[in-house]
DNA sequence: TTGATAAACTAATGTGATTAGCTTATAACT
DNA sequence: AGTTATAAGCTAATCACATTAGTTTATCAA
């Protein structure tokens, strides 16, 4: 009974995190939409039902890319914005985001899907990059429901802005790397001049 | 020749512009993932290879939802921000963006996809989207670059937001019409405070 | 009335997901 | 060492859907 627990398994056998990170490097290379059993199980050198011994079929597997995809940038969002604050923190985050998303834009796609209420894993990597926002919020000592609010508008604009660019919605050639400066800039001069709040705080 | 010209055909048949409505009536009522041929089909009573007198398969179709789509938003749009100007104009305009992408969710994701160089209409339905942003920031008289960058910023605050709202990726229960204020606000707070460009404009 | 055209149809093919049921390697236990 | 239960793999079969080929037929123009 206990005799495997400090042993590897000898069999080539795949378990669900292999098929998962295996899914992943697909999406990523070839796009979020294309992904399909029979190239990712011959990719694992197995025939496509048996993929099915580890994940529950196509939508297992995105449901797994989902939770993958989000630990992930929620991994990197906390190392970019360990140890700075204001500011920097801001920067340090947004540029994390949007280099994340670029790198692995089938795995970043894969984690927006809405949430099934069982997909735990999923739910708590959305929180935790929610709670990451919010403390490299905290400086700004945002009243209320103001950190909330400030944490959307600043999730939605990385990745609306990360959205449109791998989706070709910016037509004109003007830089992208200024673009997205300025645009994290503006809501950071909002924060810092702090009298965007329609309910001012109360003191 | 011109004999047809003043009169209806009656003959049931389709066209490709109803074809793309039908579509576009499945894809915000059942999602856009799961639209298929067989469906449509039976929406138009029609067999599914007759679509193929109309449209280049289940991607054509794709196509033409994604040019309607942004044709439809661009409407919207214009005729949110007629007649507005500065700040009210910012909120009219952001306000009508949300609440079309939530009246249509299906055709609005499918005006996201990257434009083929031949889908002319899409590309042109995404410049007027592009220019009445830029019309209605023309009050805060931003130099060179800025202007693009704002426009850039209130698209993917925007597009990033509803997104996001749409996916289920704002986990806590907070009102989510006060974020979205609150974020279009921090936006035109820092465009009428003007200090958020890096390089000053000149004079 | 007749012939051309376009739009519909039926039939067939291919891809991919999924399920059922069989086979066998591995691990636990004698 | 031998036995057995389990889990992981396999083949075969089914179903849904997209797509193409080839046929039929309604409509329009002559």
């Amino acid at each position: 009974m206990q005799a495997n627990a400090d042993r590897r398994n000898t069999r080539p056998g795949l378990d669900e995190a292999t098929v998962i990170r295996a899914a992943a490097d697909l999406v990523d290379a070839e796009g979020l939409e294309t992904l399909n059993l029979a190239q990712l199980a011959a990719k694992l050198k197995v025939k496509t039902p048996s993929l099915y011994n580890h994940v529950s079929g196509l939508d297992g597997v995105r449901r797994g890319l989902a939770a993958l995809g989000a630990r992930a940038l929620g991994e990197r969002l906390m190392r970019a914005a360990v140890g700075k604050s204001g500011a920097e923190g801001v920067f340090a985050l947004a540029n994390a985001y949007r280099a994340y998303a670029k790198e692995h834009p089938g795995l970043y796609a894969a984690s927006l899907r809405v949430p099934e209420p069982d997909n735990t894993d999923l739910i708590a990597a959305d929180e935790e990059i929610l709670g990451i926002l919010r403390a490299v919020l905290a400086p700004y000592h945002l009243q209320g429901d103001a950190l909330t609010h400030a944490a959307r508008a600043l999730r939605s604009l990385a990745h609306g802005f990360v959205s449109l660019e791998l989706a070709g919605g910016f037509g004109m050639p003007t830089d992208l790397d200024a673009s997205y400066r300025a645009s994290i800039r503006m809501l950071l001069t909002s924060l810092e001049y702090g009298d965007w709040q329609p309910e001012h705080p109360a003191e």
